[in-house]
DNA sequence: ACCTGAACACCGTTCAAGT
DNA sequence: ACCTGAACACCGTTCAAGT
């Protein structure tokens, strides 16, 4: 027979919780005691729970990706990149944190090839084999996740002021046009 | 008059000793402490040559950036752009602290326009207008900086494993695909 | 099984003091 | 002007103890 009292901790309560703090205070600003204050609980409880920080984090990446639809269920093998990288954009500036938590090392889940799945049968789609088709995908997370973290960091001070791309740069417009570019990109290399 | 004793400490030694450290130990590694004792002073010496540890940071980033040649005197666009991000390649391999120091919140120096420069030339020579080429430059510079962080962490154990891109992956190879990919991209982006 | 409280070994940085 | 030494306010995590 399983404990009847109310556990006041779970995996699922804490996850909400550090997503909840990541969201309001960005990446690098989640502790393991702020986390447990705003849970109202000691820092070790955490620890019943997860190994370590980072398989919390680990944890909230999963969480995230595993909400999000990548495939669209779309026709064209092009829809289906734009569809796929639209939404990991999205859910990356929904979640500041996100993309510094996939790069941090060893918190990326294994969820992240939920994407590169997608990804990669569009591309061979498109007429790339497999190990291209890995290369090409790797083009696209990289640029889709490297724009998500500078728009989410918000321009340098002192270091774009001195150029005009600070006030009115527009972070949707260079994404779209980096994703046409790549897509034009794949198109040319498939036809090689 | 100066000061004619030999000052024990500099800008320069603490910028050299600091990528010591960093091409030894990687990126995050690098502490004021161990520092300050590699160099056999207090940590609070280095506060005397640079405000925070940010400042210091900024400081190593510079001098490794300055010393890169990412123009290269070639002629064609198409070579020049491959010659510029090859060499910001080879600075972020070498140096495999550097893209997480580029990364870091207000970390970047004023340096990194000067690959920006060069790139936006041969982009605008290649047919684009200057917006255009600013947004195909952060497809570039993110694809580049993406891949050497990739490389430089190495394959995440567990995750990768599943897959057989752990072992036999090529990360030359990605980078030489990915890098004609964009610039077939630019191509077909600058025809319309 | 789950949570607490005190402690450990770290950080970056402030401050007052030395020369 | 430059460096030291002690201290402050943090970290993630270990350990022994409670229930």
């Amino acid at each position: 027979m399983p404990d009847r009292r109310v556990r006041t901790l779970s995996r699922d309560k804490i996850v909400d919780a550090a997503l909840d703090l990541i969201d309001q205070n960005g990446a690098g600003a989640v502790t393991m005691r702020d986390l447990a204050r705003a849970l109202g609980v000691t820092p070790m409880a955490l620890y019943n729970h997860f190994g370590n920080k980072n398989e919390l984090l680990r944890g909230v990446a999963e969480h995230v990706i595993d909400r999000a639809d990548f495939d669209g269920g779309v026709a064209k093998w092009q829809d289906r990149l734009r569809h796929c990288f639209h939404t990991l954009r999205r859910i990356c500036l929904q979640h500041p944190g996100l993309p510094t938590m996939l790069e941090i090392e060893g918190a990326a889940p294994a969820s992240v090839f939920r994407p590169m799945d997608v990804a990669m049968a569009a591309l061979q789609a498109a007429g790339l084999d497999e190990v291209e088709s890995a290369q090409a995908y790797f083009v696209l997370v990289g640029f889709t996740l490297s724009q998500a973290t500078y728009q989410a960091r918000g321009p340098i001070p002192g270091l774009h002021a001195s150029r005009q791309l600070a006030a009115d740069w527009d972070y949707d417009a260079g994404f779209e046009y980096g994703l046409e570019l790549i897509i034009t990109g794949v198109s040319g290399m498939a036809e090689r």
